[in-house]
DNA sequence: TCATTTATGATAGTATTACTATTATATTTG
DNA sequence: CAAATATAATAGTAATACTATCATAAATGA
């Protein structure tokens, strides 16, 4: 596990901006700013121009960082999925059981994220939001064969590999640990945004966390697995 | 069953448009061209004025029709998921079982869609294509809850109920049966998106259409009964 | 420290989008 | 065949998604 230590940063693929927003002031007030304003009024009618009013800058300044909004929203989801790896590489290390260690991924992967304020700039909770709702159009567009040549969906594809692999390390003969992972991970966001809006189509159990509990006694029994006692 | 049908029929929700498109020849040219042009271009970069274009009929003359271009496509899915639980209803009709009743489903609900010709105007194979690619953003918006109130997603509940109620035959204590169903459902469309544009997240199985193997595998785990033998 | 690079701000401009309004012309229907 | 209705043609508006230009401010390095 050490080595995730010492060679993890959270890096986003530098072709999704074009000068990188963590480099100056003006940078971070518009990554922090685009989040609360993704969040407050939707990315479809998220603008430059209202991000240049918000921040008290300019339209033309913000086109320096981003080459447009779906470019910004790509920087948010990877770091998203960058953040999320770290979180899982953290919270898994000296867990020697590899059941245990999924288990806790699950968890880490469909639990409601919370105000975090390990970055200055990046309220988890709010991007944890943004990436339950509009995550899913920055990769269902038409561009999204180039933008996957380009490496933009990096990130989110090295943190499937990863769960998978201890899902093989349980059971190494399961054939979909990809899919199963990609479906939890996808699923849970969902399930999240049908509770707020759509609650038909979930079902609420009291005294739980119903979509973390589905979600981890989902996964292992289609792996065929016990699930640890707590 | 005979209920189902006699009283179906493939009807949207009238809030959905201005004027019913299934009542002249111009609004079925809509529905249809519609559905090519989205399936070409995608769903951003589609337009009332290139469509209008396409059909040599004019901008204005859609707008009598669709609000906007997010109604249409809330027209396409609502009319996708009332023909999904048509062909539900008709392909489990006089299945005994509910174990086979719910193989049968989720075959039906996670396959690949082939072009079918049972409606003049509409191709179910590109439809399917949309709803994969585009349906997320016809619900993942702010204006959510005002739809949902409307009832522009009464089709779909309606459908993951039905489905939810075969599990709970097979296994009345089940604590999920939504959460199952519209996570296989989502699952699956997710799933064929990836195998086709980030095939890391899934995993191919020679000889098998592996999503559809996935659903049923992981749905009949999860509810703990056991699959049909074919 | 001062010249120069670099970053930001201010303003303006363009093509396209997402409509609405108006009027004219077909087409349907009673 | 008159009247109602549907469609077409055209024009117009406010907003979006940018690009370009130039001025000014801040940082840097010789």
């Amino acid at each position: 596990m050490q080595d995730l230590f010492t060679s993890f940063s959270l890096q986003v693929n530098n072709r999704v901006y074009i000068k990188n927003p963590e480099s100056s002031a003006l940078g971070r007030k518009i990554v922090e700013s685009s989040i609360n304003l993704i969040d407050d009024v939707g990315f479809e009618a998220f603008t430059f121009r209202k991000l240049g009013l918000e921040i008290h800058s300019n339209e033309a300044s913000i086109y320096r960082y981003f080459e447009g909004k779906y470019k910004l929203l790509l920087y948010l989801t990877s770091w998203y999925w960058s953040w999320m790896e770290y979180r899982i590489a953290f919270g898994l290390a000296n867990i020697p059981a590899p059941e245990e260690r999924l288990d806790k991924a699950i968890k880490l992967l469909t639990e409601n994220i919370e105000l975090d304020g390990s970055f200055e700039h990046i309220n988890e909770y709010k991007l944890n939001k943004i990436v339950i709702a509009e995550s899913s159009k920055s990769y269902m567009t038409k561009e999204v064969d180039q933008n996957n040549k380009e490496g933009f969906f990096a990130g989110y594809k090295q943190l499937v590999g990863r769960v998978s692999d201890i899902i093989l390390e349980i059971n190494p003969i399961y054939k979909y640990p990809h899919m199963l992972i990609s479906t939890i991970i996808e699923g849970a966001h969902h399930q999240r945004f049908f509770a707020q809006h759509l609650p038909r189509l979930t079902d609420a159990v009291n005294g739980e966390d119903a979509i973390i509990e589905f979600s981890k006694e989902a996964t292992f029994k289609a792996i065929g697995a016990k699930r640890p006692t707590k």
